[in-house]
DNA sequence: TCTGGGGTCCTAGGACCC
DNA sequence: TCTGGGGTCCTAGGACCC
């Protein structure tokens, strides 16, 4: 690990809000919500007011009457993520994207061609400005842990550097809830010993905290409260999973319903799965139910698939598996990961839920009226004129 | 504070194999 | 024979992050 403060964290400000601020003139310098029944972003505006980023969308609304609440475009918002990256990666050589609107840069080594850190820090925001039309806070230091840190603290539009014989002073009196590892579950457990800055727990030894937040956490906790952090900013592997889900209110649900809901996800995330070029060996079912409670069913498959229809029925045995725990609890949630992900070199074709049906109603019709057996050749044809496609059904 | 949608990693028990 | 140790995989749950 270097000496020197030569890791970069650089994190936009209020992504998506800003996104919209941008792109919409009468939003700027106005408070806006992005998201309506629950805030996925708050403008700056906003969170002075109290707005915060998960509340409910009723809660916003009686914090900040005048706000502005906007639907969120993903797709605005992605393009926007992959313009900044862009810049990321011609900035430094080593870029490690965290999400879509965060990601730490190696600027070790660069000092004679590219200038200081600070110096890439500050041509990199002025960048965003200019080239994507966004703020960013540039965080600088020897690790990770306090790079991530002083960006945070340079929150909104900012750079700042943490110099390495300042360390310690910047690191102690901070609140234990910025430890990585800290949510609100052990931040509470740390508080009943009366611990609750950074400083506090770096006086713990490390098997007390091993025995407060388990094994790994515990370690990670000792190190970085000690400013021990010697993870090099890398490439991040690929995906481990894919998921979506669907929250669906109180109100009952019958089992056709959340047999539709399933199939609609089941379709969402395999096509998702075929455009990655990879395949899925285990599904997840997870249900959230009317008591706050969880639960997950797993199945794994003898073979990796990418198909729509070897997923559904995995994912069709699991709902009729927790059948009995959906009838007892009440489901509010419900949701499919896809995991245990590998390549799919061959990337087989597989249909659609739609057009498979499509084709297996054309092979019934040919049957009765013909005796045919098999289809063995078929076009596919999107909605888009231009879109047609050859397909082979086995 | 009970409300979203997307993820990651860790732990622990059981099955199974050598 | 109920007695050892080690490894991998699967399942379920939990905490945390943005």
């Amino acid at each position: 690990m270097s000496a020197k403060a030569e890791i970069l964290h650089a994190d936009l400000d209020a992504f998506f809000a800003s996104v919209e601020q941008r792109d919409d003139p009468r939003l700027r310098g106005t408070p806006v919500i992005v998201g309506g029944g629950v805030v996925l972003a708050a403008s700056y505006e906003a969170r002075a007011r109290g707005v915060r980023t998960a509340m409910g969308g009723g809660e916003a609304r009686r914090l900040c009457p005048d706000a502005i609440v906007v639907p969120p475009r993903m797709d605005a918002y992605s393009e926007a993520s992959r313009a900044v990256f862009a810049l990321f990666e011609q900035a430094v050589p080593v870029v490690e994207g965290i999400s879509i609107d965060e990601a730490f840069l190696d600027a070790r080594g660069m000092e004679h061609f590219a200038g200081t850190p600070r110096s890439i820090g500050e041509r990199l925001r002025a960048e965003v400005r200019e080239r994507v039309g966004l703020p960013i806070t540039v965080g600088i230091a020897r690790t990770k842990f306090l790079a991530k840190v002083a960006s945070a603290v340079g929150k909104p539009d900012g750079l700042l550097e943490v110099p390495p014989e300042g360390e310690l002073d910047f690191l102690h009196p901070l609140a234990v809830e910025r430890l990585w590892g800290v949510g609100p579950v052990t931040a509470e457990k740390l508080r009943t010993w009366g611990i609750t800055t950074v400083g506090q727990v770096a006086a713990l030894e490390e098997p007390v905290l091993v025995q407060l937040a388990g094994r790994a956490a515990g370690r990670q906790l000792h190190a970085l409260a000690n400013n021990r952090d010697p993870r090099p900013v890398k490439r991040r592997p690929r995906r481990r999973s894919i998921g979506a889900q669907r929250a669906l209110g109180r109100r009952p649900h019958s089992v056709e319903e959340l047999d539709a809901l399933v199939v609609g996800l089941v379709d969402r995330l395999a096509r998702r799965l075929r455009d990655a070029r990879r395949t899925c060996r285990t599904v997840v079912l997870r249900l959230r139910f009317g008591d706050y409670t969880r639960a997950t069913r797993s199945h794994t498959m003898g073979a990796a698939t990418s198909e729509t229809q070897s997923i559904l029925a995995a994912a069709r045995r699991l709902l009729g598996a927790a059948g009995p725990l959906i009838e007892r609890r009440g489901i509010t949630l419900v949701g499919l990961s896809l995991t245990n992900l590998e390549d799919n070199p061959a990337s087989q074709l597989a249909l659609p839920l739609d057009a498979q049906a499509a084709l297996d109603a054309t092979l019934d019709l040919l049957r009765d009226r013909y005796g045919a057996t098999a289809i063995t050749r078929a076009v596919l044809v999107g909605r888009d004129p231009g879109v047609a496609m050859p397909v082979l059904p086995d």
